[in-house]
DNA sequence: TTGTAGGCGTTATCAG
DNA sequence: CTGATAACGCCTACAA
């Protein structure tokens, strides 16, 4: 609760010097010593509020996420926050719950907190980030691509759909079909598009769409979709998961109707964590979630410490443990 | 962007009334009026960072829990999220990662960035929230108790023990051990001793504490301890798991070793979101993690507003959910 | 290198 | 009910 009044006085030297010293302003040997001991004494610590409103903007970054209960997020939440608290910034976490609504009030109170940045896995491609950029505040899009010129954290979406599927075609499976997230949505449109391509040139189908099912990117839309390809004639043998989630969506379904993998042929963009599975019966996309969040906040943290340079986009690689045990 | 003063101008008052009006306190319908139209004329939103620097607290409210990754704890932030929310707070998601050290720096944060208040799940029972105590800021425990006279929200630990274990006996197991969290944890100690007293009436055990185990209440402690009592002689032939992740452990090491449930029996205390599980073969404590968020954050919200009453605990109950099937 | 002083945008106090 | 004015704690020209 000391100010930098309190310690001046102490120290015998005016406030300013006291401010430079925790600024990196050049203070002499001497006095920056009886700064920092007067400091130590008193117990101060800078009063950062007081700092963001002279500075406008404060040292804390927001990171917007759709889905605080998905792991990946959480996941790539420890890695910003890793990266940021190194930095000495505090990281709000703020959870969209798919709602660019929600999504947009987060953009504003990051704004009006004079939050010093935001890393945005965007529900919407065209959040509105205007009030961030206005007052020249860097953004940066993690795991979504957004229609501005910002950072970018992506994943090779496409490739990993690719793999899945073509995993599965290795493993033996004829009939694969492909549940994925909402069409709006730029990496659930990506996923499955790699999954046609290699279906297709497979030949597996006549009509690949219709093994095609667009959800949500939740359990219960791994659930509901799995359950609606199952139905159909002749029905799947297998299927690509375009996220973590609606695997566990499907794995549920498939153990409830005694269809356990290797029976029936499960590949999986994203981790699972907490499930108990036997590792070579379905096929695993890892993605690096951590990682994405750490490369997304030090991108945002040269941002932040004036790069003005083209805006970039760094496209992290997953990595695929393939299903080998066969029906 | 505009200040109190450019709306002040263009309405035609002082600045004093321009924030009066923002404040609730009493303004003339009239020049009420005026300062709204001339607000939203120029897009004006009251500068928070100004008003915590004036007010000395912010609309900011920090929860700190000790493992973000576990979705007990995200669901519990979901909760809380959601009542901050609707009142006009934002919540700083704080991850202490067991950790009691980083566990003070967020706490000293809170007291820094002078947020409204602070919800913690606490990884030491004397967490060092003197700072906020000092400013006279309302702290408020939640899942486990602290050495302070806070607000709390906690379960009926002993009681989910004792339901755990005794649904196992009622199922037919008849060497029941118990997997828990670490000793100094008082929700990991009072889980196990539910246990202790059931299995010790049941006379299941010379020794019950040869099969109680002590880990972190992480997905690679319920693997590790279960290890540890399978290999005991006797083997038990059920486990009780004091927490979600050492569930997840336990059923992973369990499905490796062949020894699915029924065959095997598993009590977690905790849900179990993301596994495929028959619903019917495991005994599920469920413990109401967001109730328990929006329970800790309205008696938050309280104390912000002023409240000045005795701490209060609230003690919120778990749900059972038998395993039914029998070996 | 150091000190003085003004201001960041609000709100609270005190007159009127 | 309303207006002027002094803080809140810090940073940064500017001057020395």
């Amino acid at each position: 609760m000391a100010t930098i009044f309190e310690v001046a006085a102490r120290a015998g030297v005016s406030p300013a010097t006291v401010s430079r010293v925790y600024n990196g302003t050049p203070v002499s040997e001497e006095k920056s010593r009886l700064v920092r001991q007067a400091a130590e004494e008193l117990n101060f610590v800078p009063n950062r509020t007081a700092r963001a409103l002279r500075r406008q903007a404060s040292e804390v970054i927001a990171l917007i996420i759709p889905d605080i209960e998905n792991p990946y997020f959480t996941s790539l939440a420890r890695g910003v926050e890793d990266v940021a608290q190194a930095a000495g910034y505090s990281v709000v976490l703020c959870n969209s719950d798919d709602d660019p609504a929600k999504e947009a009030t987060y953009v504003d109170i990051a704004a009006l907190e004079n939050m010093a940045g935001v890393i945005i896995a965007a529900v919407s491609e065209q959040p509105r980030i205007e009030r961030m950029i206005d007052r020249n505040r860097p953004v940066v899009a993690v795991d979504r691509p957004i229609a501005f010129e910002v950072d970018e954290v992506i994943m090779a979406n496409r490739d990993s759909g690719e793999v899945a599927a073509r995993s599965l075609i290795e493993a033996g499976y004829r009939r694969i079909a492909c549940i994925t997230g909402p069409a709006d949505v730029g990496t659930a449109r990506e996923r499955a598009a790699g999954w046609e391509a290699v279906v297709t040139e497979a030949g597996q189908f006549d009509r690949p769409e219709d093994y095609l099912r667009f959800a949500n990117f939740r359990v219960e839309g791994g659930r509901e979709t799995l359950a609606e390809v199952l139905a159909l004639d002749p029905p799947p043998d297998a299927v690509v998961a375009a996220n973590n989630l609606m695997g566990v969506g499907a794995l549920q379904l498939l153990s409830e109707r005694g269809l356990i993998p290797p029976k029936f042929g499960v590949a999986v963009i994203g981790e699972l964590p907490f499930t108990t599975l036997t590792p070579t019966a379905i096929t695993l996309v890892r993605l690096p979630a951590r990682e994405m969040g750490t490369r997304a906040a030090t991108l945002l943290l040269e941002r932040i410490n004036g790069d003005k340079s083209a805006p970039r986009e760094v496209i992290v690689q997953h990595t695929v443990e393939p299903a080998t045990a066969l029906r």
